[in-house]
DNA sequence: TTTAGTTTGTTGACACTGTCAACAATTTGT
DNA sequence: ACAAATTGTTGACAGTGTCAACAAACTAAA
């Protein structure tokens, strides 16, 4: 339990309780109560800084958001750019290993209204516009003439492959799918050479 | 709200009307007390035929992974086996786009102690296998050498990108990643034309 | 500095949830 | 027909989000 904020700062605390509690056990156990518990206040009292759940919600998804960003950008520069976006790629698998309940928070949970909540969203507008941004400067594997294509169709691709692949990766599904030792093994390994077969010229 | 069911009926009754309720209303929406009050009864009557709200949970999970297993393979019959292959990503998209509540029950739930319902997970296995054989009988674009591959492999990878490609189809960040109206449209050809790179020799 | 007004915190309530325990009715097996 | 087992009911408890009423504390103007 965190020591008894001081006035004002009430608001900011009650974010870093809620983002702790998200981190130790995850969205579904995450309650206002809880959070004015650990703080040692009433349970009314964060309803002053919050209109409901969902806002102080918003805050912390926003929150990871940023985290996530900081942790793609935080790879280590590589030579060869298609390099760059293999490793931008194990960087992603990576936060969603480590940070299985943040990455949940941000993908699989039931969002507030985006509407009531923009600055949420502009978080993750940024989380994929750093991969888009990477895909432009990326030379890929030409495309048909008859498919639309576009900095952000290719991210979209390639999110859609890391996105599916890390929630498979933390799905409770994979233990009972039958996989061989090796394949579990190689499951990464195989799925980004897939994806280089489909993006590189 | 169900007629009163007779005894012994009870239990297939209380499945059949949470399954409704997630339907209409999502997972969160689901309780054991809501599934007792539509069906006329007490609200620990339910109680007699399931354990606990994670039984009933495994059991309405089970029945939709039947649902989506058949879904899957009533897609026409293809002459080629990479057209059948695609129109299987485009029947599972469909089944996403066309029950959004059910197929985010199966994938984006946290699952009931997986061990406890073997049912439940034979039933997703199911479902894998059906993807999983229609890769072992496609030819495929050979990989490295390096590389291991396995049907099992290749459908990981195509469920991966399907499973992405679905889930943030239905995500709410989508709207506000500043796609153009053209982007929107393509995004899943552009994807399946890609996948197509990927896989086909 | 004192006072009035606004913001913030507390207490208590309500409706909802899952689940336990005790009891009643009903069905089943002999 | 009666004993036993199964199934249903009622009532309770702890937990949740949230509303309303009230109290304390900070802020701004006199």
């Amino acid at each position: 339990m965190t020591t008894k904020p001081k006035r004002a700062e009430l608001r900011e605390a009650c974010i870093s309780e809620a983002f702790r509690i998200v981190e130790e056990s995850g969205v579904e156990n995450l309650s206002l109560r809880e959070v004015a518990r650990r703080l040692g206040i009433s349970h009314q009292a964060p309803y002053r800084h919050f209109a409901s759940r969902d806002h102080i919600l918003a805050e912390i998804i926003a929150l990871s958001f940023d985290e996530f960003s900081v942790y793609l950008n935080s790879r280590p520069l590589n030579q060869s750019v298609h390099d760059d976006l293999r490793h931008m790629g194990l960087h992603y698998l990576n936060y969603a290993k480590h940070h299985p309940l943040k990455y949940r928070l941000m993908f699989n949970t039931p969002m507030p209204d985006p509407v009531k909540h923009i600055n949420m969203m502009n978080k993750a507008q940024h989380a994929f516009s750093i991969l888009s941004e990477r895909l432009e400067h990326t030379p890929l594997r030409p495309l048909a003439l008859s498919i639309e294509s576009s900095s952000n169709l290719e991210a979209l691709f390639v999110w859609s492959m890391l996105h599916g692949l890390a929630s498979i990766l933390q799905s409770d599904v994979l233990p009972s799918l039958k996989l061989t030792t090796l394949e579990k093994k190689h499951m990464i390994a195989h799925c980004f050479a897939r994806l280089s077969q489909a993006l590189q010229p």
